[in-house]
DNA sequence: CGTGTAAGGAATTCTGACACG
DNA sequence: CGTGTAAGGAATTCTGACACG
């Protein structure tokens, strides 16, 4: 709990290394961003960069892409995972919550 | 043990990257790689790629030599420290040969 | 020794657009 | 819809060198 993101999560990499990375053209990742799949972060001046977990997300893409699915749909589900996520966070906050007020010493 | 290096070692953070993460000037950078205390990979059109065990590196040469130290002291002590690693890893692996003939069983 | 800087060139990245389908 | 490409400009990176000390 002290150095912020981890490697896994820190936005260092230029969009020419994901595209060796990933195998995508340039092209590639910038519309996958426009359809809001991908999220770099901007340098001061205007440059991309990305994480290796965002370097993962586009492997993903490209498979799911491979497979004929649209990024419309891809969109789509990363909303509901993003959601589910959400929901469980919630449930154990809740959880933690009741167990602070309530809980260990009732039963 | 499958995907190679892990995220703190793959090479894949240009040198601009590096300097706005360890607030060394680019300049440094490359003396330092010039003084054998760092050495990044080459991408195939021949930029500098740093890990972030390199940033981590440089950060300690950067500390080390705000107190003074020169870069061939630097080195000297990371020729020794190696050396120790080394020394180690033999060691270690003996260890295995020698259980692996006579060990266990034995007493 | 360690670092700054100006120099010139090559490679990178950016955006907005046209193309195909 | 998803991707390629040519266009023009701005920022990046590289090397070898001179400077100071």
């Amino acid at each position: 709990m002290t150095g912020g993101p981890s490697y896994k999560e820190r936005k260092v990499i230029t969009i020419g290394v994901v595209s060796e990375l990933t195998g995508l053209t340039e092209r590639q990742i910038r519309y996958y961003e426009e359809r809001k799949l991908i999220f770099p972060e901007r340098s001061p001046k205007g440059n991309r960069k990305y994480s290796f977990a965002d370097v993962e997300q586009l492997i993903e893409i490209a498979n799911k892409r491979e497979e004929g699915v649209q990024t419309y749909e891809i969109r789509q589900e990363m909303v509901k995972a993003k959601r589910a996520e959400e929901r469980k966070q919630r449930k154990e906050l809740l959880r933690g919550e009741i167990n602070a007020r309530f809980g260990i010493q009732k039963e």
